[in-house]
DNA sequence: TAACAATTGTCGTGTCCGCGACATTCGAAA
DNA sequence: TTTCGAATGTCGCGGACACGACAATTGTTA
C-alpha cells in the first residue's frame, strides 16, 4: 500500500497530460485526495461540488430510473474524470457515481476550480474541451445502442473496455475490474442468461475467455470484425 | 412567405432567452441567415466551422453507422442549436445534420463566434452552459434505451416530441414533423411493423391517433403512466 | 383527373430474448 | 479446511420482434 503518485495517476489521461504544465500543476496542488470505501460519491439529483478524478479502486457511474433500474454509463479507470458538467454549469450531477470497494480521488473543489480557472479564458477551454469529449462519447454510445443486436452492443463494450482498463498478457488483453454477468447484462441491456450465451459463443470460436470476474480477449480483430458485419444471425 | 423574425424564433429557445441582452444582441448581428434544400449542412467528419440554429423546417441530427445504418439523435424544432461541440473545440461534429425540405438557419461561423466572446470569459461561459444542457440530454437517452422495452421508448420519444414540436388542438396534442412510421421505427431502434402494431395498440386504448404523417396524443398522462411502469406485458 | 410512388396495414414464419427454475462452481470468511 | 453465500451454467416455455411478402391507402406529380 504504497503512497499515492497522484500526478503519475492522473498523466495516464490523455487530456491531463495534454495540459500546459502550469495548469497541470495549479490542479494538482488545488485538488485533495478524498478516501471511499463501497459507497456513493454523489447522487444524479446533488448539486455539483467541483470535479473528481479516479486515482485508485474503481467507480461506476450510472443512473437510476424511477422504477430502481440502474443502467451503466461508463467505469472509471484510474487517471479518469468525471462530474464535469456539474462543476461547469452548477447544476445538478447527470449521474450518480458510486465507489466500488477501496477507492482513492482526487477532489478539485467548485471553489479551487474556480480559483484555478482564475478568470482565463484559455484555462477555461481546457475544461471545456474534456467535456466535449465526453459528450461525444455520450452520442456515440446512443447511436451504438439503437438498431444493433446485443452481440454487437456486447462486442462494442469489450472493445472499449480492453483499450480503457485492459491489461495486455501473453495471450490476449485481459479485462479484471470484478464485473459479474449481471453487469454485464445492466451494461449491454439484457438478460444475465443472455449474456450467458453471447460469452459462451465468443468462447466456443476462441475470442475471448471467461474466468469468474474477468474476461480474456485472445482476438481482438475478430470482435471488432463483428461489429462491421450486418449479420444479425451470424455468430 | 413573410420575412423571418430571426430575433423571436431564436428566443423561444430557453438558453437563449435567458442571455444578457448584450450578448444575444451580438450573436443576433455576427450570424447570418443562410438556407438549405433537402441537403446536409454537415457531416459528422467534418470539422466544424461554427453553431447554427435552426429558424424555420427541419433539421434531423443523425449518425451514420459504417454499414449505413442510421440512428436518430434528435429533430430540431425552430429555435434550436446544434454544432456546438465542434465549434467549442475545434473538433469534428458529433453527428450529421440533415435539412428536411425547405429550411433557414442561423449561422455563427467559428469567427464570428470567437468575435462573440471576445475573451469574455462569461460569454464563454454562456455556451458551455447550453453543451452541458446538450450533454444532459445525451445521458439521459443512453440510460433510457437500455433495458426499456420498445413501447416505453416509444413513449419516451412521443412525450419529447409533444414537449418540443407538438402544437396543441382541441382534443391533444399534434405532432406533424411528416415522420413516417419507418422514421419512428429507426428512433426507438425496432423495425417498421412493429411501430405499426406499437402505435396501433395506443390508437384501440385511446391514447393516441394516428395519421398519414402526424400523431395526436389525446392522453399524455396515459403515455406518462407508461413510463412509471415496469409492466413490460401491460400495454 | 389519372397514374405512379410512397406509406401504411396485416399475415406468417423463424429466431432471439426474458424469465423462472435449479444444479453447479467459485470465493471469501470463519 | 470447512462452510456458506454469491456467481455461473443450463434448460424450457412463452412472448416479442425481425423480416419477407403483399394488399390497401394516401400523396404527389403529370
Amino acid at each position: 500500500m504504497g503512497k499515492l503518485d497522484v500526478e503519475g495517476v492522473l498523466a495516464k489521461n490523455s487530456w491531463f497530460a495534454s495540459l500546459p504544465a502550469e495548469l497541470s500543476e495549479s490542479i494538482l496542488h488545488a485538488g485533495r485526495i478524498r478516501h471511499f470505501e463501497s459507497a456513493l460519491i454523489y447522487a444524479a439529483d446533488d448539486t455539483a461540488d467541483g470535479l473528481f478524478a479516479l486515482l485508485s479502486g474503481q467507480i461506476r457511474l450510472m443512473r437510476t430510473s424511477a422504477t430502481g433500474q440502474l443502467s451503466f454509463l461508463a467505469i472509471a479507470s484510474p487517471g479518469a474524470w468525471f462530474g464535469l458538467s456539474g462543476a461547469l454549469d452548477g447544476r445538478p450531477h447527470a449521474y450518480d457515481a458510486i465507489a466500488i470497494g477501496q477507492t482513492a480521488v482526487f477532489h478539485l473543489s467548485q471553489e479551487k476550480l474556480t480559483q484555478v480557472i482564475g478568470g482565463d479564458i484559455d484555462h477555461y477551454a481546457a475544461f471545456v474541451r474534456l467535456l466535449c469529449h465526453h459528450y461525444r462519447v455520450a452520442v456515440e454510445y446512443v447511436a451504438a445502442l439503437r438498431t444493433h443486436p446485443p452481440i454487437e452492443v456486447l462486442a462494442h463494450e469489450l472493445i472499449r473496455m480492453a483499450g480503457r482498463h485492459g491489461q495486455p498478457i501473453e495471450d490476449g488483453v485481459r479485462i479484471d475490474l470484478r464485473l459479474s454477468q449481471e453487469d454485464w447484462a445492466a451494461m449491454v441491456g439484457v438478460g444475465r442468461q443472455t449474456i450467458n450465451r453471447l460469452l459462451k459463443k465468443l468462447e466456443e470460436k476462441g475470442i475471448a475467455s471467461v474466468n469468474y470476474a474477468s474476461i480474456t480477449i485472445h482476438r481482438m480483430d475478430a470482435l471488432e470484425s463483428l461489429l462491421a458485419n450486418k449479420s444479425v444471425h451470424g455468430i
